[in-house]
Order: structure tokens, then sequence, then C-alpha cells
DNA sequence: GGTTTTTTGTGATTTTTTTCACATTTAATG
DNA sequence: CATTAAATGTGAAAAAAATCACAAAAAACC
């Protein structure tokens, strides 16, 4: 299996391609990619490579083929459905937010345990917890979003489990875990907050050393 | 320089154990760590080794010393402060919650283009753009956060800069770029997203092989 | 107080990831 | 149509990260 920071960085070739497309550009180099991706382009052919794309040695890359081969190695080839869990303040954000569709991912449903959030009339439906497995089997969805209060992540992400969901994103800051076979990958913004701080502190102290 | 992933780990390992003196723990195994945040417990104690941490073999690490050391190697012995810009839906979202504030961060001002964002009297002020630079001096901040539209990110920050700013987290679908010395983290949401349907297909793949 | 058990701490080793170096291809140029 | 210049593609080398293996410390037990 290849390694998660090198599907990352496909991701975000992609991200580049598109807008360089809206530019109406037709070819790219890698150098390109590597710039728009904050790596070098030498890392952008590897990763290429690895997955067997090519392009053509002195003319780049066509945009057009480039990202189609990206979608298709990303599994963004067809609409990707997912459900979202805790309409609270972030998950507000996440449902309400164009980008998602833009990508070929669409939040088919959102859900509360809070009746005052519960709301069938809108763009995206926010249904009661206890119709999460119906909803889930219903449109075969395999990717969740988790967006609760920490305490209540893991008991979240079992109740999506059994229903189908094999791919989950969370935003509560602990580390939810699923079974053998399901994808779960935790974000925690705090966490990453401090990783700048300390950062900034790191390469503070490396200037005064070198004064 | 200590590489990325480490930093991050030892805010994880932090937070668990602030969940865990919420517990009355007052000591903890390399191997609690190792489960709280989904790594093994010979990858703390290395961790832990680099950073010159020491607990007491066989009574493990004590949890209360522990958070002090990690907290000062993170720069969480004081409060820092940050600033935001683009008050929409993200915007919004992470201004109001409360969990940055219980980690010892704190969201100074918001800022946005848009004059029906204003508001000098909440809990945290919105303020026009006009005023970022004179804000960041005042408070001496250091720290900013990316919330606006993808077409104006680049721009945000190299308002941000100058003002004094030397760590960004950007969740603009772009890869800004700072000068030299200036920290910047980009979250991309999409690609997350992407992300788990690579390794959801993945593993479909090698299952069907398998059988 | 000696023995056993448990857990840390860390050099050595292995694995993974990135970078280097350069042959190969192809477009452009004269 | 030969020459030159500019890019790719990829094995080999280097660097970085993770894991192993085990000695050292300390608590617990008899
Ligand atoms: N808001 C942010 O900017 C932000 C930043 C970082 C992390 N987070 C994390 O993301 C999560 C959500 O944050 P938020 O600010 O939106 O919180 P919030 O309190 O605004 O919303 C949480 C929502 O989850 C619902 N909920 C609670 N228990 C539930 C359950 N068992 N099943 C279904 N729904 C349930 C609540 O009714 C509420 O609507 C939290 O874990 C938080 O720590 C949020
Ligand atoms: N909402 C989400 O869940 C989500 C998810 C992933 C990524 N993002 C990204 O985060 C960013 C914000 O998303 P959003 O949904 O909150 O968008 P939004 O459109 O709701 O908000 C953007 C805000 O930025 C302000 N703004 C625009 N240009 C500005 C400028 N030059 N200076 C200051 N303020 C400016 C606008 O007035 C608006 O208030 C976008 O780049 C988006 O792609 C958002």
């Amino acid at each position: 299996m290849t390694n998660r920071s090198c599907v990352i960085r496909l991701s975000r070739y992609k991200n580049a391609l598109l807008r360089l497309r809206t530019l109406n550009f037709v070819r790219v180099f890698s150098e390109n990619l590597a710039d728009a991706a904050g790596v070098t382009a030498t890392q952008v052919r590897k990763d290429f490579s690895i997955f067997g794309i090519t392009g053509n040695r002195r003319g780049g890359y066509k945009v057009d083929e480039l990202i189609e081969q990206l979608n298709k190695i990303l599994g963004k080839d067809k609409i990707q459905k997912f459900i979202l869990v805790g309409m609270g303040n972030l998950g507000k954000a996440l449902v309400q937010y164009a980008g998602f569709e833009r990508s070929g991912i669409k939040i088919v449903a959102g859900f509360d345990i809070d009746a005052n959030k519960w709301d069938k009339e809108g763009p995206v439906p926010i249904c009661p917890l206890e119709e999460l497995s119906e909803v889930i089997r219903r449109h075969e969805i395999e990717f969740g979003i988790i967006t609760v209060p920490d305490f209540a992540a893991q008991q979240v992400l079992e109740l999506m489990i059994p229903a189908g969901i094999r791919g989950v994103l969370n935003f509560a800051p602990i580390c939810v875990k699923g079974p053998e076979g399901c994808v779960v990958n935790n974000i925690n913004l705090v966490t990453e907050l401090e990783n700048i701080i300390y950062f900034v502190n790191a390469s503070e102290k490396t200037q005064e050393s070198q004064q």
C-alpha cells in the first residue's frame, strides 16, 4: 500500500491543476505543480512514477489528462457521498461549504441528537440520530464526518460502522479508533495551532543563537 | 530542527494527558499514551528521549509533571494570542470555539472585508481589515488564521507578515507561501476527505484480491 | 534484603521517504 | 535534418523516521 503523505500530495496536485485549468492552462511542468503543492519537482515526478503517470519529456503534462488520471487514482471519477454527525458550529460550516460539492464530494445528510437542529426541508436534510443507520444503508454511503463533542465521538463512530461506513474524518479532539479495515483520520485543530507555535518559537531560538 | 510529526505527537500526548488528569490519573505509562495517540509505546519513549523527558522506570510518568514539561516544549506555558481573518462560516465556528481558550489559545480579534461582519461588541471583536496591522502591533500578536476564499488568501498573508505575524494556519484550499522564517501550515479539508476515499478504495481492492 | 517483575531509555538496525544524478525523450532552432 | 535545449523518468544514494532489542532502574513481593 502507498503512503499517506504521497496520496495527500496527489490530491494537492489535482487541486492545483483544477485552478490552472480555470486559467486556461493546457500543459504544466513538474516544477509548476511542485510550487503549487510546496514540494520539489523531483518529488512530483517520483510520485507520478509510483502511480505510473507519464508526461511528455520536454512538453510536460497535459492538464486535462493529468486531472483525469489523478481523479481515477483518488477514486474521484464518481461523486462520493458523505454523512455528517454533529450539527454544531463546525458541522454547520462544513455542511454549507460549497467547495465540497465542487470537488465531487456530497454531504447527503446531517445528524444530531438535539431536536432543535433537525430540519428536513433545507438543501441538506438534518435528521435525528435514530435515522442514521437507515439513511446510510438506503444511500449506500461509505464515508462519514464526526463533529460532535469529544465524549460522544467514539460512540458515534461505533454507530456508523455497523451501518456500513468505512472511512471517517473526525474533528473531535480525541483519537477515535475503528475496527480493522476502517479508515479513520483524526484532525485536531488545537494540535495544528500548537505545531505552528512550536516551530515559530524554534525558529526564534535559532535566530537568537545565530546572532 | 525536530520533525513536524514528532511535534504533532507531543501535542497529542499532552491532549491525552489533560483528559487523563480530569479522570484523576496521577501516573501514566508510555503504553497508555501510545494508545491515546494511536502510535507505539516505543515511539512515545523515543519522542520523550529526543526532548530529554524522563520518567520513572517501573513507575511510568507523573501526569502533572509531564503536562508541564510538554507545555514548556510546545510554548504553551503562556497564553498564545491569535488573530483570524475571514469571518465566514468557518471563521465564525473557529472564533466561537471554546476549546481553543481551554488550551491556552486566545483569538484576540477577527477581521473581514465585509462591513456586515464587523461587530466590536461581541466577546471577540470583529474589525475592518484596515485595522489588522494596528491590532497585531498593539497586542504583539505572532499568530494568524486565514479563513478567506482561496483567491484572497495569499494577499491576506502578505498583509499579516509585515505587521508581525510569524506563524499562520491557512484553511483556504491553496498553498500560501510566507517568507523565510515564517511558518505556514495549509489545511485542505477536501484533500483530507480525498485521502480517506483513497484508502477505503485501496483496502477494498486488497480484500477483493485476497478472496 | 534478595529476587522477581515491570517499565523506562536508548544505541543499533531496519524501513521508509526524499533527494541526487543522469540517461532518455522530445520539442525547438537554425 | 542535425544540433541544441529542456524536460521527464527512475535506479542509486542519502537522509530521516520508526522499530527492535536489551541493559538499567525501580517497585513489589516473599
Ligand atoms: N468549532 C470549532 O471551530 C472546532 C475547532 C476544533 C475542534 N472542534 C471540535 O469539533 C467538534 C464540534 O465542535 P462544535 O464547535 O461544532 O461543537 P458544538 O457544541 O457547537 O456542536 C456539537 C453538536 O453535536 C451534537 N451532539 C452532541 N452529542 C451528540 C451525539 N451523541 N450524537 C449526535 N450529535 C450530538 C450537539 O447537539 C451539537 O449540535 C467538537 O468535538 C470540537 O471539539 C471544533
Ligand atoms: N466552510 C467550510 O467548512 C470550509 C471547508 C474547507 C475549506 N474552507 C475554506 O475556508 C475558507 C473560508 O470558508 P467559508 O466557508 O467560511 O467561506 P465564506 O465565504 O463563508 O467566508 C469567507 C469570508 O471571508 C471574507 N473575505 C473575503 N475576502 C476577504 C479579504 N480579502 N479580507 C478579509 N476578509 C475577506 C468574506 O467577507 C467572508 O466573510 C475558504 O477558503 C474555504 O475554501 C471552508
